[in-house]
DNA sequence: GATTCCCTATCTACTGATAGGTAGATATAT
DNA sequence: ATATATCTACCTATCAGTAGATAGGGAATC
């Protein structure tokens, strides 16, 4: 039998919900065990009985991410290209305007310089699985320059999210990302 | 005569040197009166002389970047519409590639919802500022949508220095940024 | 059926380090 | 003398992390 993923506790699970949602508007330093202890209504002497680590818990903050985020974006054999980017920047805008909180890894890939090493990873393997994603999309739509057109979306996507948040007006993010799709395939 | 800015001193410059090169590798949580003192070696009591609090400090820091920002671009009225984009990438491009560092509003527009509302406001003041720049250059070249070109230009340059600095891979800034002024103006 | 043992999950109470900030003395230069 | 700029010495709050006690719930043993 292979290797099931341990689901995680009830408990485990609300520790991550909170610290990422403090992580998306702050970043890694904005997230402290006493914090997320308080407003679970536990103790933070608890926390580290299922993360030992400050860094421990950044990584499975990231890991539950980019899981849940690809995870959300629908097969790539049941959507024509166009669809699916439609569907990529509506991940992106749910995130923003819905939750009004930043991509986890928009922040700790700003930040990624002064990040633990194992966050660090984490976090460049979120891009590198989302470049990979997109990389098939445009090369299903024959664009000559996949790579690049991958590069790019994600590019607007994550400063699209900083400018909108910054300038406190999200329909700016519309009017940033309105063409993306169309644009992205006509190159 | 009007009021001229009172010029920095020697010691506040240092102050702010060091304080932007921290905040730009990890954001305003990255940067700490006592890392700066020990750098500059000066107590950290000292730099309260300069800057009484962190808030005050934060407000200078992007006060001094966004009037060096677009201080370094040239002038409107003296160059083409292609000119001022490739200028404008230009700027990010040493930003990330010679210094090795994030731009440092778009560090604090990621963090702004955890920033003090002063240090938030002046990096508001950034992106607006350099929307209108950008707007005036896309208005120039006819551009039908200038706000819209303005936004999706500063967008795909911020998150481009992410996804680069993310993968570790400077010429992936290049590869995604490379037909942005091009590509802009033929819109 | 009661007892023993272990595992899970929490708690209290603490540590050493670091955070931003303050009061007041001191030195220097005009 | 006054203004500038630094220092020493301290404050309180917070940080991540640790040790060890406690409580509850099975499961195995008697």
């Amino acid at each position: 039998m292979p290797k099931t993923e341990k689901p995680l506790s009830e408990t485990a699970s609300r520790i991550l919900d909170v610290a990422e949602r403090m992580a998306r508007q702050g970043g890694y330093y904005a997230f402290s065990f006493r914090d997320i202890a308080a407003e679970i209504g536990i103790k933070s002497a608890s926390i580290h009985y299922h993360f030992p680590t400050k860094e421990a818990l950044g990584e499975a903050l990231v890991t539950r991410y980019t899981d849940r985020f690809l995870g959300a974006l629908g097969r790539l054999d049941e959507a024509t290209p166009l669809e699916s980017l439609e569907q990529y920047v509506a991940a992106y805008r749910q995130a923003l305007i819905e939750q009004d909180l930043m991509c986890l890894c928009g922040m700790f890939g700003a930040e990624i310089a002064r990040l633990p090493d194992p966050v660090a990873r984490r976090t460049r393997e979120f891009f590198e699985r989302n470049l990979v994603w997109l990389e098939t999309v445009f090369r299903a739509a024959g664009a000559t320059n996949p790579e690049a057109r991958a590069g790019e979306t994600i590019a607007r996507l994550e400063g699209a999210m900083i400018l909108a948040r910054s300038m406190n007006d999200m329909d700016l993010f519309q009017s940033v990302t309105a063409d993306l799709p169309a644009q992205a395939l006509r190159e």
